[in-house]
DNA sequence: TAGAGTCTCAGACTATAGTCCGTAGATCAA
DNA sequence: TTGATCTACGGACTATAGTCTGAGACTCTA
């Protein structure tokens, strides 16, 4: 076993997904991202392993500081939460 | 006064006046929409009021079962946010 | 080696996302 | 009127969003 107790909501995992494709593309780190955003650096680890979920103020914050928007990671969320 | 002490974050507010719009207009009451999506009716006249804001698989639910994406409300919700 | 930079992870915490139950006001039709 | 439907709103609750501190592992470079 091993895989079959993950609490992980998909969304989570789908959306950390994103954020680490993102963020590494922008050439940030966790804790430059998080300053930039006003978010914890912890919590930037724990979005990207998709052990928690953001709140809309939260995407739309993540979005402006990774030169994107916050429609732009919500449509590859989704396209990456139907692989 | 009466304005001055309005704790509600102003994306939950945006993004309540959004929900509302996309309900109605999909011809939906709190509660038919509430049941549709999983979440609770009372909870859907806190977004709508801007009281609470989504987490993303809110977000996704939601706009399953208003016959639209979640970019799509993400996005109108930016539009919004900037008036 | 040692040190800097990055990330993971754990515990303990506060604020808020989301549920559930019930009440009351407004509107509209029978 | 009555009653059906819709919404606002209250309190009390559980789960989780988000913070803070600090430690440990890894990689790279001097």
């Amino acid at each position: 076993m091993a895989a079959t107790s993950d609490k992980r909501n998909p969304t989570a995992i789908a959306f950390g997904t994103v954020l680490r494709a993102a963020r590494t593309n922008a050439g940030l780190s966790q804790e430059d991202l998080g300053l930039a955003c006003g978010i914890d650096r912890t919590y930037v680890s724990l979005l990207e392993r998709g052990i928690r979920q953001p709140t809309l103020t939260t995407v739309f914050a993540l979005s402006e500081h990774l030169g994107t928007t916050a429609e732009s990671l919500v449509s590859r969320t989704r396209k990456e939460l139907s692989r």
